[in-house]
DNA sequence: AGCACGCCGACT
DNA sequence: GTCGGCGTGCTC
């Protein structure tokens, strides 16, 4: 009987192939590289991805086990997936199982295949569907049809950078060039597929529908964490199948299979939540532009707020600066950004008095205003004046939330509740202070202040229930809202027609954080949440939209910039900062962080870690406790290693990784590549 | 990472 | 007498 042996790599930590037997059954196929099969492992079944064949292996034959099932009926994952995952794997010194195989649709990693089968059933039955002509194509002004000629001109790789601030139309710029590489590829008898990422699931129904509605007969999937298994797989398949032609999706899009890729549009592409935060800590931007230089084909990179690593790559010419400066909705106008000093003009309930009157202003015109806080809860702290004592979480170095809803001390770190204490826990005193204050606590001053307005608050406690979201969202643009308060969940993607009024409320702490990529996130915020107001432009009166900003320094250059809408200035300036403190992107980075019951295991492990290894060119800093050292219980610390040289810093990560994993320790470290919050 | 085996404390 | 705590060892 024929036999293989298979090499196939698992979802384990542990970096290396596993070896099993396949024997042919009936008129069964050879099992190819990239396709996917189930094998017992340990005590389990999981799922494998095929990387080799061979004829023999090492492992003795007690141990060599039989592979259960290959499935056959899809195609492999192509080469050029597999040579994605291994860069990953590679860059951000993961196994290769542990970055390919826990993207994959859970259908496609069981024994049974039911779901698949019915899954793949109803693809075949779609089968082509399509004739690309967009419709309703607006007629586009000339900066946007250079950009787009651009795009859909380009050959071989060819990172982009749109950069035009809010309205000034760089969705229309995506979906004319993918209308033209879709029809370019059509015309000489080939597939194309479009990649368009988005930072987040909130932005997508809107834009989806956007897209279906222009290309009808396109088949258009997106991919996001929120769908349902079933919906999942489908999208996944009509991907890797090459049916879908237009993907929207957020960073989990760009490690799907796309055979026929020819364009990847990132939006927003400075956003942080291209940035993964736990277990493979990929930037989906970086993987997009290094997927882009595989294939040899355009990457556009869209903002008004770009990174400094995308600015800093045009300013050197290395990515291609298209600019939009006009706003391309007609009459719109940028909204005028003024700064309320609030040493001059002292806050009540958290409100100027220059706030306030212009609030009431829009209420008297009938217009909607928003109001911006990124701080949710009622209060960030609950306070006894008479003893000192703090609401201090008793798992983490954190305080609680005062959520008065709710009425629940919570933790924001470890999800702790407690009811709010009647009396001090210490003293007995009944009076609590609230110290500071929330989207809740601003929503309650409103109302006292306004009591006929209508006010709505928007942030991830009121909208907890599926559909919540979307259902506030609808009613601020049906009108049925007079004053919006929200945190940064209504900075993104809605055009709110009748808002006139953005008040910020409290932005200055980011000015002084000891992150040195605070102020970079606090522009991109001012300007997103500036675009939500003037979008639609001379509003009935003819006076534009305001951008009212509350700040104790309102002559800081930050917002001088923000007034200025000159983010040229601004990261020019914040650029020139960056490389005489010898900081990204003039540096690069590497993180290893170590966890235990007791603080000294993870520095004992970090101090290890730091002199196990000669380094020549490479920075390793003190190991050191983290900012907020404890988490539900867990002692935290991490290293910081530096190096100018990217490939240098690679290699000493390789070597490193490989003592670092025989090490014994009861810390549990892991290492992250180009950290973002240090 | 799972998952099992294995050897010592407080409880239906 | 058992349920169950987490140390350590293995996974083709």
């Amino acid at each position: 009987m024929e036999q293989r042996i298979l090499q196939i790599v698992l979802d384990t930590p542990l970096d290396r192939t596993f070896d099993y037997r396949w024997r042919r059954q009936g008129d069964e196929a050879l099992p190819q590289i990239g396709q996917l099969a189930i094998v017992p492992f340990g005590r389990r079944e999981v799922a494998g991805l095929i990387i080799g064949l061979a004829e023999q292996t090492e492992v003795p034959d007690g141990k060599l086990k039989d592979v259960l099932a290959v499935r056959s009926q899809l195609a492999p994952l192509p080469p050029q997936w597999l040579a994605l995952c291994g860069f990953a794997a590679d860059y951000y010194q993961r196994p290769l199982g542990e970055v390919a195989l826990p993207g994959l649709p859970k259908n496609l990693r069981t024994l049974t295949t039911t779901a698949l089968d019915r899954a793949l059933k109803k693809l075949a039955k779609l089968d082509a569907g399509h004739d690309g002509n967009p419709v309703n194509t607006p007629q586009l002004k000339p900066e946007q049809q250079e950009a787009v000629d651009a795009i859909a001109d380009a050959r071989g790789f060819a990172p982009l950078l749109l950069y035009g601030v809010t309205g000034s139309g760089k969705t229309e710029v995506y979906l004319q060039a993918a209308a033209r590489i879709l029809a370019q590829h059509e015309a000489a008898g080939e597939v194309a597929q479009v990649l368009v990422l988005v930072p987040e699931i909130n932005l997508t129904p809107q834009l989806e529908s956007n897209i279906r509605a222009r290309f009808p007969g396109v088949h258009v999937v997106s991919l996001h964490s929120g769908l349902a298994e079933g919906e999942r797989t489908l999208s996944w398949l009509a991907a890797h199948q090459g049916q879908a032609r237009i993907v929207l999706g957020t960073r989990l899009a760009i490690l799907s299979s796309l055979p026929h890729l020819k364009l990847i549009v990132i939006d927003e592409e400075h956003d942080p939540s291209y940035k993964q935060q736990e277990g493979l800590r990929y930037s989906a931007r970086d993987l997009a532009v290094w997927r882009a230089h595989q294939l040899a084909i355009p990457v556009v990179l869209g903002s008004a707020t770009p990174s400094l690593e995308t600015w800093q790559h045009a300013q050197a010419g290395r990515y291609r600066k298209l600019q939009l400066r006009e706003r391309a909705v007609r009459d719109a106008v940028l909204p005028k950004v003024k700064m309320i000093d609030m040493e001059r003009d002292r806050p009540n309930d958290g409100l100027t008095s220059t706030l306030v009157a212009a609030l009431k202003l829009r209420l008297e015109r009938g217009e909607q205003s928003l109001l911006f806080l990124n701080r949710r809860g009622y209060a960030p702290v609950l306070n006894c004046d008479a003893c000192g004592w703090i609401s201090n979480c008793m798992r983490c170095t954190s305080f609680m939330v005062l959520h008065k809803p709710e009425r629940r001390l919570r933790c924001h770190h470890c999800s702790l509740e407690l009811y709010i204490p009647k009396a001090c826990p210490t003293c007995g005193n009944v009076d609590l202070q609230p110290l500071g204050r929330g989207t809740q606590r601003v929503e309650e001053g409103l109302q006292a202040m306004f009591p006929e307005a209508r006010i709505l608050r928007i942030d991830a406690d009121s909208t907890r229930l599926k559909g919540s979201a979307q259902n506030a969202f609808d009613s601020v643009h049906r009108g049925e809202v007079d004053i919006l308060i929200g945190t940064q969940m209504v900075a993104k993607g809605h055009d709110f027609k009748r808002l006139t009024l953005v008040g910020v409320m409290n932005p200055d702490t980011a000015l002084f954080s000891h992150d040195y990529r605070a102020s970079e996130r606090l522009f991109a915020q001012l300007m997103q949440v500036a675009g939500r107001a003037g979008r639609a432009g001379q509003k009935e009166g003819g006076s534009p939209s305001e951008v009212l900003i509350q700040s104790r320094y309102p002559h800081h250059p930050l917002y001088g910039a923000v007034a200025a809408h000159d983010y040229d200035g601004f990261a020019t300036q914040l650029l020139e900062e960056r490389q005489q403190a010898a900081l990204p992107p003039f540096l690069y980075q590497a993180l290893l962080r170590a966890e235990a019951a007791e603080l000294d295991v993870a520095l004992a492990f970090l101090q290890d870690a730091a002199t196990c290894l000669e380094h020549p060119g490479i920075t390793i800093n003190d190991p050191i406790p983290m900012t907020m050292t404890r988490v539900a219980n867990v002692e935290r610390a991490q290293l910081l290693i530096e190096c100018p040289s990217r490939p240098a810093l690679q290699a000493f990560l390789r070597d490193w990784m490989e003592v670092l994993r025989q090490t014994k320790t009861r810390a549990k470290w892991s290492l992250e590549v180009d950290p973002v919050d240090i």
